[in-house]
DNA sequence: ATGATTTTGAAATTCATTTTCAAAATATCA
DNA sequence: TGATATTTTGAAAATGAATTTCAAAATCAT
């Protein structure tokens, strides 16, 4: 039973009445410290370096009980496979995703934002939670493509 | 061969050496002319009431011939399940979804697409489409909370 | 410990979407 | 027109991510 450094996700799994389990612990412990936008794959294999007997469905498990509790976001990127990012309060960023690489660049606006909940609050919502997703070609991509001359038909795979 | 007005979706499929079909005219037609955020359940539906015989493998196509040539774009509001919206040359909106009922509610920020734009620009980007989403509850769903005091659980299931 | 409860992991299941493939439709050209 | 090549269709099978099942294992409260 190594303790796992102080994060209150075992705190959090208390307050509702859930188990701290080795997995889950070790689970947590990966995914806070790996970069973001971790497929679940990903994710798996970094924690069975540690533990390799642990199962997918725990995975999805703990990661679900990760979002559910704000430590974790799921987002798609116009893909099947949901890729995870930690989430902090407060803090919120949106993405720019390369359709040819599939590179994934982060960035923040105030002022989105703000003209957000301008319309939110027109349209007489409340905002919880928001998705922004800029897709296009990255300036690598971009780079090659003038090189070529020719326009690029690959597919984003994300390998 | 019925003529099913000038779609201009039987132009584009000869330019592709694709045929112009009576299942991918009828396909195109019915979604042209229907409200924006259909399933490919509803499409499927709605094909069938002219042409029942017709597959969903062929609406699935089709609804792909759409999207690759402009005619379409695809959305996925959080759930699993695709949703399929006209997409007009210039134009374009975004969404606020209501977490509880399942309610799409779309909205145009020039402003917003602006600030977008020079994002993009700074990150050295050329940006060919963008999903904003905003997610929370809609001001009939938060006048029901209000009325029961209590927080409502169920989640959106958009039938 | 004892017994109740929760969690785990392998395998099965779900469900949207894609693929397969033989039959049907359509195009090409002699 | 008829013969042949090509494309499209639709039912069924396959795929693949995510969820569920369930018996065994772990953990908790006496
Ligand atoms: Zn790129
Ligand atoms: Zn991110
Ligand atoms: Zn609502
Ligand atoms: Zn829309």
């Amino acid at each position: 039973m190594e303790k796992t450094s102080g994060l209150p996700f075992q705190q959090l799994l208390k307050e509702r009445g859930l188990k701290s389990t080795r997995q889950r612990d070790e689970i947590a412990r990966v995914f806070m410290e790996s970069a973001d936008h971790l497929s679940v794959d990903e994710l798996c294999q970094r924690v069975r370096q540690k533990n390799p007997r642990i199962g997918y469905a725990t995975v999805y498990r703990t990661l679900k009980l990760l979002a559910q509790s704000g430590w974790a976001s799921a987002r798609q990127f116009g893909q099947r496979t949901a890729r995870f990012e930690h989430r902090t309060e407060g803090e919120h960023h949106d993405h720019l995703i390369c359709l040819i690489c599939g590179k994934i660049v982060e960035f923040a606006s105030g002022r989105i934002e703000e003209l957000q909940s301008r319309i939110a609050q027109k349209k007489g919502f409340r905002i919880f939670d928001h998705k922004l997703e800029l897709y296009g070609h990255c300036a690598d991509c971009l780079a090659k493509k003038e090189m070529t001359g020719k326009e690029v038909r690959e597919k984003a795979t994300n390998e």
